[in-house]
RNA sequence: GCCCCCAUCGUCUAGAGGCCUAGGACACCGGCUUUUCAAGCCGGCGACACGAGUUCGAAUCUCGUUGGGGGCGCCA
């Protein structure tokens, strides 16, 4: 293993793995496999408020179901608090950080005065001239960012990007609960775990600098940064539940098998030349961020379905029977425990794999074979359920009882001894 | 309001100054094949946002305009 390259996914547990965080996820471990680094999965759940165990279980699900396996972790910050603790104890002794009495009520109302005005909100520094701490008042604890000069930004994707620093924030790195937050956090963490490549979303370009001017308060070197664009919706704003489907989950639910939503999302900003279906090794061999564009990617749940429709078409019928069965089950085809002999389904998926886009939709045609009444599709019924359509089927019905392994070459002699034309009585079957 | 980012077919994208009368994929529309449905094959529709530069030459470089996105939390 390479012992230079590391990169992280760190999700905060608010909510499900959705599809943009499984898109980050999945170039930080393309970039990761393709080097040989390590691959890392942090929890940022600083937010105590809003973050859940269930959701970290949710989470980890989704990664497992994507097969994004990760080399260290999951780790958790909430197990971390006193390491933080410390790191801020030496800002304030080294004057880099300041305690600040303002209440939050104070702060936004101010915001939103700001905001009202037309002007940028941004906290006015007024408790950083308290040099004495204040005993029986709550405090929070505010970086100081330097209000001078410009901080460059060296985006593995985006190039340079240059911040004034005059405004930048100084912003809350301790709540007035003891706890830290993100932006503090995500560097003391970044730093910890040696973390050599930043791969996140574009939404945290803004975050950057603020987060450079902490490495540089403790005299540590950032480690380089790639702000990968935004996934938005079909009317091209952020991408939400109105659009559709955004947990990772639901795609396992709605049929979709892993990889494809895999080959669907790396096609969402990165590319190689016209190909547009790989295997995962493929992946990790031609990834590179050469090749990731700048551009936010509109999800077309159409181009995934065709995808999805590939990769069940390619895969083997013996497979595709295991992964098949538990819908099977959900749509109440066969009881659960009562599974059918195995080579048998696979025949029946064989036959039914190419003219199903989502398992839920082969599960769907393996009713026939399983369920004992048959409903007829009404158009191909009225076409060639005739009178002389069904007598071929009568005959056809003699012919084949008594036959006991039911393969081509057994039906095929007395089907094809059938008098009159062979379509229409493989139409009035399928029928 | 301020800051940052982005800009090729409806969508995902190829394109690193001449290989571009702009290529591929999804979707859509035709045809072939299959007497169903699919799959497959063939064909069609369809884009360099706009305006100035730079250059012998620009989708590609620069600037501006417009449009879109993101950020401005004691969220991450």
């Amino acid at each position: 293993m390479s012992d230079t390259v590391r990169v992280r996914f760190a999700p905060s547990p608010t909510g499900h793995l959705h599809i943009g965080g499984a898109r980050t996820a999945l170039f930080n471990w393309l970039f990761a496999r393709h080097i040989n680094g390590a691959f890392i999965l942090r929890i940022e759940d600083t937010d105590t408020s809003r973050s859940t165990d269930d959701y970290i279980e949710a989470i980890i699900e989704g990664m497992k179901w994507l097969n994004l396996d990760w080399n260290e972790g999951p780790f958790r910050q909430t197990d971390r608090f006193d390491v933080y603790r410390k790191y801020v104890e030496r800002l304030l002794a080294e004057g880099k950080a300041y305690r600040c009495y303002c209440t939050a009520e104070e702060l936004e109302h101010r915001r939103q005065q700001a905001l009202a005005d037309g002007k940028t909100p941004k906290y006015d520094g007024r408790c950083r001239s308290i040099t004495e701490p204040m005993p029986n008042k709550s405090f929070a604890v505010r970086f100081k960012m330097p209000q001078e000069g410009t901080t460059v930004l060296n985006d593995m994707i985006k190039g340079a990007i240059v911040f004034e620093n005059n405004l930048l924030d100084d912003m809350i790195i301790l709540r007035s609960d003891g706890t830290p937050t993100y932006n503090f956090v995500v560097v003391v963490d970044d730093i910890d775990m040696k973390i050599t490549h930043i791969i996140r979303g574009d939404d945290h370009v803004n975050n950057t600098p603020k987060q450079i001017h902490i490495y540089k308060a403790f005299g540590w070197e950032p480690p380089q940064f790639g702000h990968l664009p935004m996934i938005l919706g079909s009317d091209k704003s952020r991408l939400s539940k109105r659009h559709g489907a955004t947990s990772v989950m639901a795609y396992k639910d709605m049929g979709y098998l892993p990889d494809a939503l895999v080959n669907y999302l790396v096609r969402l900003g990165w590319s190689y030349g016209d190909q547009e279906i790989f295997t995962r090794q493929e992946l990790i061999n031609y990834f590179s961020f050469d090749n990731v564009g700048s551009s936010a990617a509109v999800f077309n749940p159409e181009k995934l379905l065709w995808l999805n429709s590939q990769y069940i078409m390619n895969t083997p019928a013996e497979a595709l029977a295991e992964m098949v069965l538990p819908f099977v089950v959900k749509a109440g085809f066969i009881r659960e425990g009562q599974y059918p002999n195995m080579q048998w389904l696979s025949k029946a998926v064989l036959t039914l794999r190419e003219r199903s886009r989502t398992l839920v939709e082969l599960a769907q045609s393996m009713k026939y074979y399983l369920v004992d009444e048959v409903e007829i599709d009404q158009k191909a019924g009225d076409k060639f359920l005739k009178p002389e359509g069904i007598a071929l089927l009568a005959d056809l019905k003699d012919a084949l009882t008594g036959i006991e392994d039911f393969t081509v070459p057994e039906i095929m002699p007395p089907a094809s001894v059938m008098p009159r034309c062979n379509g229409q009585l493989m139409a009035s079957a399928n029928a």
